[in-house]
RNA sequence: GCCGAUAUGGCUCAAUUGGCAGAGCAGCUGAUUUGUAAUCAGCAGGUUAACGGUUCGAGUCCGUUUAUCGGCUCCA
């Protein structure tokens, strides 16, 4: 179905809702009609912003009254009979000035605010729907009968201007669609996607446990265990490919060390803190201090450099209250860091090295991931000239390689700049895991040094990065990502035997050591319950192989496999022999 | 930290206006000896997140705390 969308510079354009550009104006209109639909209900309310985003739209308001869950449903059906009234809207500009006294007359503090922080010479464009105007730059479609099925979906808080210092105002989330149909996808498609939510399958899958004695540090379950003692093997081996030596530096240190580093002074409200005969210690909220002592721990000559030192770090982090996440945002998590000390023109090389080997990682999981630059924040430490060539290696790097990435303002670490690698969750969200950062800041407020071939002392300069991120974001990425059903080698479990009856209890214990011997994971299931029952329980735990064995397989020594990814047919393997078997593993 | 919501056996959920806390699955016991997604029967399992209040009586109403969920801010 195709449908007008006005652009503010006049232009008609038509094309149909799966045109990004159409679905986008639709739910900027969208949320239009949600301002429109509050205006009409509660006149108090003032209104801030309200953009389309990514699924849907939001729109913040500031209500007279408390506002509450229940009150979207009188909204929703608002919006519907405007819509149904079949508004057209209309594109037109304004000047600055008429657009301020607008605003003011309307009692719009928030959207003479915006408007205030435009050019003096600016044109403000409007766009009407009915008796609802409103200072945006549009694009909208033609007409608001073409929005058929409308949800609002949450509300949320959301500080002015994205400021926490500033006031919250109520956000009020949608979606809306041209057809009916659509919204009964969408809202399938997001039942759907709960179901890969790592929280509950963690828990249906027996992987990690979050509990009430300690909010935000995961327990790992056996299962868990396993998924995480595999992903550390693989970073092992690729580390060691990769020249990379490992070591590990205490959870707790003293105060002294972390004022040197600079994390007692710009960190110190996240981190865990204690006395100790009288001194202060505190848990690590990272590992690079570590690093740096261990770098420092003898002499070092350029011919030693890059010194690239991996640390599979615990680090604890005291984050505020209602920041927690499942496995995704957690207050103690294992970092797979590794600090790497360099002389100036090893820096891109070595940026590369660290890009391309994360790159690999995450093909390995066939994950697809962006890419975002961090740089200088506010509360930050260290010269310009520093943060401008730490950055710019950055750039360069990301550019040799073809990367694309976006450039996030301000947002690097407090003593240098950084390239993130977010991946995305189930639902759509997405969490920094991997990172790279420069750092000259360290080194120079350790005083660490190499001798030069020169004869003469330098200062080397540091990476700080890490490929997993921290392997509980990642695994809650990872369980996410497969829906549970693990690929054979990252499987806590490989293969579950079910002997048909206690008949060939030996004969499964049999196999179940060879499996052992062999490397498999497997486990046996010696319940007193029928076939059916048994495949099902394995089936349902996502177990990539059912060993099943009946009089067949023990009289002519064979087993027969069932394969958790057969279709509806139950593919299977029947009378194989153990080594047949071995070799699919 | 902030805005909004939620909390009932191990899990998933019931419990009319405040009136005897219940079911399925899982667990245990027994029978059954089973061929590709649930065999039957029985048993056990709870200070309804915690604390306080209102009431003759609270899972249900009110308050505080904790944890969790959807966001904001922050972040691996």
């Amino acid at each position: 179905m195709k449908m007008k969308v006005l652009r503010n510079n006049g232009e008609v354009y038509e094309g149909s809702f799966e045109e990004k550009e159409v679905r986008q104006a639709f739910w900027h209109t969208s949320a239009h009609l949600l301002a429109q639909a509050v205006k009409e209900l509660y006149p108090d309310t003032k209104c801030a912003t309200g953009p389309a985003i990514e699924n849907g739209f939001y729109y913040d308001f500031r209500f007279s009254f408390p506002f509450e869950e229940e009150n979207l449903k009188a909204i929703e059906e608002k919006m519907r009979e405007i819509a149904g009234e079949s508004l057209s809207l209309q594109v037109y500009s304004v000047s600055r000035q008429e657009s301020l006294a607008y605003m003011e007359e309307q009692g719009e503090n928030y959207k003479r605010e915006l408007i205030e922080g435009l050019p003096e010479d600016a044109a403000i464009t409007f766009y009407r729907q009915g008796g609802y105007a409103e200072f945006c730059k549009g694009p909208h479609i033609g007409n608001t009968s073409y929005i058929k099925a409308i949800k609002l979906l949450s509300i949320a808080g959301a500080y002015w201007r994205g400021d926490e210092k500033n006031e919250m105002l109520t956000r009020i989330y949608g979606i809306s669609f041209p057809k009916q149909s659509g919204l009964k996808e969408y809202l399938h498609m997001l039942e759907e996607a709960k179901k890969r939510d790592h929280r509950k399958l963690g828990k249906e899958l027996g992987l990690f446990a979050m509990m009430e004695e300690g909010p935000g540090f995961p327990f790992f379950l056996p299962k868990g265990m396993v998924l995480k003692n595999i992903l550390i093997d693989y970073w092992r081996k690729l580390h060691i490919r990769e020249d990379y030596q490992e070591i590990s530096t205490p959870i707790m240190l003293t105060r002294k060390l972390w004022e040197t580093s600079g994390h007692w002074e710009h960190y110190r409200e996240i981190m865990y803190t204690s006395v100790v005969d009288g001194a202060d210690y505190a848990i690590k909220p990272m590992s690079c201090p570590g690093g740096m002592l261990v770098y420092q721990s003898e002499p070092r000559s350029y011919r030693d450099l890059p010194l690239r030192l991996a640390e599979l770090g615990l680090v604890h982090r005291n984050e505020k209250s209602g920041q927690l996440h499942g496995l995704m945002r957690v207050s103690a998590f294992t970092q797979d860091d590794a600090h790497i000390f360099m002389t100036e023109e090893q820096i891109i090389p070595e940026i590369r090295k660290v890009a391309l080997l994360i790159q690999e990682v995450y093909e390995k999981f066939g994950f697809s991931y962006f890419v975002e630059l961090s740089t200088r924040p506010e509360n930050s430490i260290g010269s310009e000239a520093d943060w401008e060539l730490a950055t710019n290696a950055l750039i360069q790097s990301a550019q040799s390689l073809e990367l694309p990435y976006v450039v996030n303002e301000g947002d690097g670490a407090f003593y240098g700049p950084k390239l993130d690698f977010h991946l995305k969750d189930s639902i759509g969200r997405t969490w920094q895991c991997g990172t790279i950062q420069l750092d000259f800041q360290l080194p120079a407020r350790f005083g660490a040094e190499y001798i030069g071939a020169d004869g003469q002392k330098h200062r080397p300069i540091m990476i700080h990065r890490v490929i997993y991120g921290s392997l509980e974001r990642f695994i809650g990425i990872l369980i996410e990502h497969y829906a549970g059903r693990f690929p054979v080698w990252l499987a806590p479990v490989q293969a579950k035997i079910l002997p048909i009856s206690d008949k060939y209890s030996d004969y499964g214990r049999e196999i179940l050591q060879k499996c052992r011997e062999a490397g498999i994971r497997a486990e046996i299931d010696l319940r007193d319950e029928k076939l059916g029952y048994k495949i099902r329980a394995a089936q349902l735990e996502k177990v990539p192989y059912m060993i099943i064995l009946g009089e067949k397989e023990c009289s002519a020594k064979t087993l027969s496999v069932r394969l958790r990814d057969a279709g509806e047919a139950g593919e299977q393997l029947a009378g194989i022999s153990f080594e047949e078997f071995l070799e699919m593993c």
